[in-house]
RNA sequence: GGAGAGGUGUCCGAGUGGUUUAUGGAGCUGGUCUUGAAAACCAGUGACUCGCAAGAGCCGUGGGUUCGAAUCCCACCCUCUCCGCCA
């Protein structure tokens, strides 16, 4: 959520903003701005009689001791009281008005965010590693784990549905072994490690960004407020909602594995086969809570500590930042990582990396103070993929693959696999 | 899921309709005393939200009753103890 004050005191920098991103929102912004003045002036007068009524109560108790005759205070009282609750109630209807745009508003691009409209006009900021030359034809990833039967995608589709999957014996090996690489990897640098629950609850979702705007992309348990987590994001980030951090705690670094479910809608026909595009995958997370001073220096080597698994494994990728039309909802700048995907032909994505400024603290409300008596300040949240593994496993099968169908198994991954090569 | 107890400021804890601007204590900050410290004594001290301000709001959450609610009523959430069920 953006910050009323920077809205009534900035609209146009807001509105402009909002074109970055591709989207026109004057019509919204203008009605937050009439709905909040309407809102301060009932509220004043509200004040008012509130403060007229406070004091009036307090010589009740003076004038019944005294017995003095009250039917006229109590009479001109009950109608100052009729009055404070109507102005209450309007207060409330626009405030629950107020908030629903708010939360409709996008984050702020940050001014280094390239502008264009879609992943085309994404900036692409390094590359590491060449892909691989085949003397043939590359398979897909979904063939060779076909063959190898370590994946079965046709069982996924009788017990659930399309885009669910089973893993089976090294396959599954492997899923499991990237897992804990990663974790490793990550704790070894710094991060500390978490198991959150798969299920949070609608503050949570609403806290982080997925509601109100996109309940349509997650699985809600039905007859409850309990979703499944698209991301660790949700319930890593939601840990510390309400919280207010000692200042010398930043910056806080969590790395979190989940399985994340998505619905995916809007998506129908898109990475139908394999398991780029599944209902249900696993994921180990980064997230950060820094102060905001520092915050783009953490983003820069968050998204460096998520390179840093990927180069480990040998697999070659790219940096992009992406442009203001591509940009997440509740995003100020993200730098995509994308992997090299032989079937493809070209660099798939593997990992987010963003920082939300205070727009998710201001949403949860995660603060710091440096000392007692300073006012709270919003945290900068950050996040990214630390990475994706099911599309760790696809990227590893097909550049690892060999001409005679066996994977070899890359070198970081051979003490939790116990084997060189899959076949 | 059933029964009982409870949720008050940083912590402990009093408060069952109005002299409460939330008693008292601990802690914290400053001071007196001391060679220094401790103790003792004195003074100060909640966080947060809205508001340009005056001020208003906040006693688990949301409603209600009342001129007035921490206090009364209703619903819900959470914690603890016991029972049941259970990986």
């Amino acid at each position: 959520m953006l910050d009323i004050k920077l809205v009534r005191t900035e609209p146009d920098m807001v509105k402009a903003a909002m074109k970055k991103r591709n989207k026109n929102m004057d019509a919204a912004i203008d009605e937050v701005l009439a709905i909040d003045e309407e809102r301060r002036n009932i509220n004043t007068k509200s004040d008012v009689l509130k403060a007229e009524q406070n004091k009036a109560s307090k010589s009740i108790p003076q004038l019944k001791k005294e017995g003095k005759d009250i039917t006229e205070l109590m009479e001109s009282l009950k109608k100052t009281s009729d009055e404070i609750a109507a102005h209450d109630i309007e207060i409330a209807k626009l405030e629950e008005k107020q908030r629903d745009i708010m939360l409709s508003i996008p984050n702020i691009p940050n001014e280094s965010v390239p502008f264009g409209e879609d992943d085309a006009a994404n900036r692409e900021m390094r590359k590491f590693g060449t892909p691989k030359k085949f003397p043939y034809e590359p398979k897909a990833h979904w063939d060779i784990g076909t063959n190898l039967d370590i994946l079965d995608f046709e069982r996924g589709v009788k017990v659930t549905g399309k885009r669910f999957t089973f893993y089976k014996g090294m396959g599954a090996r492997l899923e499991r072994s990237i897992i804990n690489f990663f974790l490793n990897t990550h704790t070894s640098r710094g991060y500390t490690e978490i198991f959150p629950p798969f299920i949070a609850n609608k503050y949570s979702m609403t806290g982080t960004g997925q509601l109100p705007k996109f309940a349509e992309d997650m699985f809600k348990l039905e007859g409850t407020d309990y979703y499944l987590i698209p991301t660790a994001e949700v319930p890593v980030t939601n840990m510390h909602r309400d919280d207010i951090f000692d200042g010398a705690d930043l910056t806080r670094k969590y790395c979190a594995y989940s399985a994340c479910f998505r619905g995916e809608a809007g998506s129908a026909g898109r990475d139908t086969r394999g398991l780029i595009r599944q209902h249900q995958f696993n994921k180990v997370e980064l997230v950060k809570f820094s102060r905001p001073e520092n915050s783009y220096e953490e983003l820069e080597k968050l998204t460096a500590d998520a390179e840093f698994v990927l180069q480990q494994l040998g697999l070659p990728y790219r940096v992009v930042t992406l442009c203001g039309g591509d940009l997440g909802f509740s995003s100020a700048k993200t730098y995509d990582i994308e992997v090299w995907m032989p079937s493809y032909d070209r660099y798939v994505e593997i990992s987010s990396c963003s920082n939300f400024e205070d727009y998710q603290a201001r949403r949860a409300c995660i603060k710091f103070k440096d000392n007692p008596k300073d006012k709270a300040r919003f945290v900068h949240t950050l996040n990214g993929s630390g990475v994706a593994i099911g599309r760790t496993v696809a990227a590893i099968l097909e550049n690892y693959q060999n001409d005679d169908g066996s994977v070899t198994v890359p070198e970081v991954l051979r003490p939790y696999m116990g084997v060189d090569e899959i076949r």
